[in-house]
DNA sequence: TTATTAGATAATAATCATTATTATTTAAGA
DNA sequence: TCTTAAATAATAATGATTATTATCTAATAA
């Protein structure tokens, strides 16, 4: 989704289009990390030192209603934010907190099948697959 | 897992066996329907009603730790536990919370070929399918 | 059985991510 | 340009979870 179809789908929700929140939607809609509202406010400030922190929240908040991005909660950590709503894992290391998508055509085909086992309809859904990451099980290999 | 398996199991690992202790695991083991700590402490309180809600996040935790529970963490609503470890579907309605696990030998099945593929060696994992439930999907039919 | 003590519990304070509030600013339309 | 409803920035409030600490007790051994 580039800026002008941001812009067309903010306007045709109703919602003003402001600088502030281009800032936030074209950084979390690009991002691969799963940044935590922290993350993206700290990196929208370097180009609006003056944003606040509640401005990425509402923003975050707006973008979830339109079924844009996905929130990730954690227990032990702030909320995540994923922009990819297809079928995908999540591949998180409970260590360090790094998450990654791993997204291959074998895994939309098997949850579909499964899906379909299920006779439910999904509204969206959340595959986490929990592993140390290189870095992380190279610094403790068993603690 | 018995009484005695659990007794043993907390004994092997240098845990004291207190009789709160044993309330709060035999509860949560025994759940089907992913409680809360607060849902924990107000059951447990019950039959112990000195006992507090530290105690249940402390046991909560002294599980997890010892793998025999998992916990859910979400962005709307506190944390839920579950005692079901192996690969299976968490079917959430993300309007009143309900959760309940969907378990095929299939889900097994084409969970283990996905990790097959990914290469990767999970710890746990947490599959989650959000819809509504037959309850709130009366209620409200298109809110 | 009783004494010892490390660990557990109950009560409660502290934390901190998130949400709510409000005065000020601004995008959008007339 | 003017109007105004919505958005923003600043900040207070919330609430689930964690930390602290004074008792209490399960486990061990005299
Ligand atoms: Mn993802
Ligand atoms: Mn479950
Ligand atoms: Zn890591
Ligand atoms: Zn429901």
């Amino acid at each position: 989704m580039n800026e002008q179809q941001l812009i067309t789908r903010l306007r045709s929700k109703g919602y003003k289009v402001t600088p502030q929140r281009i800032a936030i939607c074209q950084l979390i809609l690009s991002s691969k990390d799963h940044p935590s509202a922290e993350q993206i406010y700290q990196e929208v400030k370097k180009t609006y030192p003056a944003i606040s922190l509640a401005t990425v929240y509402i923003t975050l908040d707006l973008l979830k209603k339109l079924g844009l991005v996905q929130e990730l909660g954690f227990s032990d950590q702030s909320s995540r934010y994923d922009p990819n709503n297809s079928p995908h894992i999540n591949v998180i290391c409970p260590r360090c907190g790094k998450i990654y998508d791993y997204e291959a055509p074998n895994v939309k085909k098997l949850w579909y099948r499964i899906i379909a086992e299920t006779g439910l309809k999904p509204l969206r859904q959340r595959l986490d697959l929990y592993t140390l990451c290189n870095k992380c099980s190279q610094e403790n290999p068993t603690p």
